[in-house]
DNA sequence: CTGAAAGCGCTAACAA
DNA sequence: TTGTTAGCGCTTTCAG
């Protein structure tokens, strides 16, 4: 019954059968190598007839190009990680290179599975929301291995960032919020040791105290539903409650509203506003229709894909760290201004007034 | 300015540092080889001076074991997906296993992909939601690589896969809507060519045929959440619209919702009743609080996974169709029956009576 | 336990 | 344009 497992077809076979070299089976599948019509014919006909399939990974050993991209994300719990990552996977299909893909809590220690990485010699490395320790980015740097870091910022040198512009967001959400005339302001931050959480939260408190709005709230969410839940819940049972929340990202925004809609019975909008970071897709479901700032995924995406082939075709390409302008899409999660609103790419946007 | 790129290290230099051979090098680095104490210590000694990691591209040539699983997923827009990309990741991961991630359009041919995946020999093949031609299906077989099939059942006989019961969750599903006294039902199918919207559909309509609700409407969603908007949008606007929905998924089914409450300002669970198909981690959200057939995400992920090792640990082991059953979690988007509740796993849960 | 030697399947000079 | 010849970096017999 046991049907006997066949030998991998190889180029030798494809050969004898063909009649010509092994180089010849070569050449046909090298793009870009000179072989003759006839050749050409008799191996593909040979191909077809033993089902051969070139070996990529003999292929890797000797032109040290694994055409493999190793990602690594966080929880994709996170419907904005999944963005990216679909992003990132049809991004570089494109350009012929495949996604090894890399899972981690987005707390623990990265060191571990980037050693794992770089022994399955990937031809370029992404951390999305991770940060690297200055041990592994020198060392990237000293073997020639691009390394991008997607929405957070890292000290080295010589290692690549794509980041929004955290600094105007969290700016322009402090002047949203008072513009509109709130009193009591809150911060639901990701976690501690995160860039991008911190840069949002600096900005958002100095330039409160640039308003004259000294005093605000802040808890931590964790980046995760049931973390911003809780935060929110504590948030909430105070005394003096906030009236505006800015959360760290949209994941948690969402759950804010959620606490504040069915366990406060409260009206989002009028008695306490939620503003989020990212804009993932569901941010504008009617039942949802979250005021946020919006990263540009596919901007994000499409930098960060720049950079790697860049530096893939002249390894002398200097790192970069790029910083991408977002902006503030209005919906109904927070109460309004009175003026301010403009539009672009088909939604409704707020900028700071002048 | 440029700092010169290092080759890589290779086990040789090690070797010629330590002053051992090139194989007592690779032994270091084996699991299960022998090593003396003394030569191991050498050899770690100069590893660690030069840098030293092993690789993987090498090693895969010659045990032709590359520790890879393909993983082809549909779009990631739907979290289904996310969720079970996650646990796939991090259950391979545990067995020392890395995800080839292949991100495909659902409804496109996925041929030319795997012929891809195949090239670069990986350990097995998980194709979630989506078919395999039998031509590949019986090459799969034949080169001995382990295939399963993630929610897709397959003609072929020597694929595994794994599904939940669709056959009961269609049926009980009628069950629920008729015993809460529905009238007037309908079923927003994915995609026409998917096995599980056909099961879940088919045991629908024939359990409602049983029960003497032999009319229906039907609308196609696409699985997309606007695909589903548009279908909802078309079933509201009948003369006589359905006073209850069931959806292929729960991405349709909460973009059903969004219709219902936003654009036609109806209430659910009392006007219409909607009710999806997977139990998604967002179907549990307070704002959502959806009826759903719950699909058991980490048993699916686990059978799939045990199969896989199974069939890598010993390649006669046969081909194995799994059905998991789930059950119909109820919250808030149905309007409820009399009976029948129970409680399962924290959750509320509803059997047909008797 | 250790080293020498033979490849894994393929690409890339180099000659012809 | 072709075939011949070396390896890519590693694992794995096989002697010692």
């Amino acid at each position: 019954m046991a049907e006997s497992i066949r030998r991998p077809v190889t180029a030798h076979d494809v050969a004898k059968l063909a009649g010509v070299s092994q180089s010849a089976v070569s050449r046909t599948y090298t793009k870009g190598a000179s072989v003759g019509q006839k050749t050409r014919e008799k191996v593909e006909a040979a191909s077809a007839a033993l089902g051969y399939r070139p070996n990529l990974v003999a292929r890797s050993l000797i032109t040290r190009r694994s055409n493999l991209i190793g990602v690594v994300v966080p929880s994709l719990e996170n419907p904005f990680y999944s963005e990216v990552l679909e992003a990132l996977s049809k991004a570089f299909d494109g350009s012929g290179y495949r996604v090894l893909l890399f899972s981690t809590a987005a707390s623990a220690d990265s060191d571990p599975i980037l050693e794992e990485v770089l022994r399955h010699r990937v031809d370029a490395l992404i951390l999305v929301s991770s940060s690297l320790s200055s041990r592994f980015a020198e060392e990237c740097v000293q073997i020639g291995l691009p390394v991008v870091l997607l929405n957070r910022k890292n000290d080295s040198q010589g290692v690549s960032s794509v980041t929004s512009d955290n600094a105007e967001g969290g700016a322009v959400i402090a002047d949203f919020l008072v513009a509109s005339g709130h009193e009591k302001l809150a911060f639901i931050a990701g976690t501690p040791c995160s860039s991008t959480s911190r840069d949002r939260e600096l900005s958002f408190t100095t330039r409160l105290e640039e308003l004259g709005q000294g005093t605000f709230l802040r808890e931590v969410g964790g980046y995760t539903f049931e973390g911003a839940m809780a935060a929110t819940r504590r948030l909430m049972a105070l005394a003096e409650r906030p009236d505006g929340i800015f959360c760290a990202n949209d994941l948690m925004a969402i759950a804010a509203m959620n606490v504040i809609t069915h366990e406060c019975q409260l009206t989002l909008g009028r008695d306490v506003s939620v503003i989020g970071f990212d804009n993932i897709a569901m941010a504008a479901w009617p039942s949802v229709s979250l005021t946020t700032y919006r990263q540009p995924i596919e901007r994000f995406v499409q930098d960060a894909v720049d950079i790697i082939e860049a530096q893939l075709n002249n390894h002398d390409t200097p790192a970069i760290q790029k910083v991408i302008a977002g902006n503030l899409i209005v919906r109904q999660s927070a109460r309004l201004p009175e003026a301010g609103f403009a539009e672009a790419d088909g939604e409704r946007i707020w900028r700071a007034g002048n």
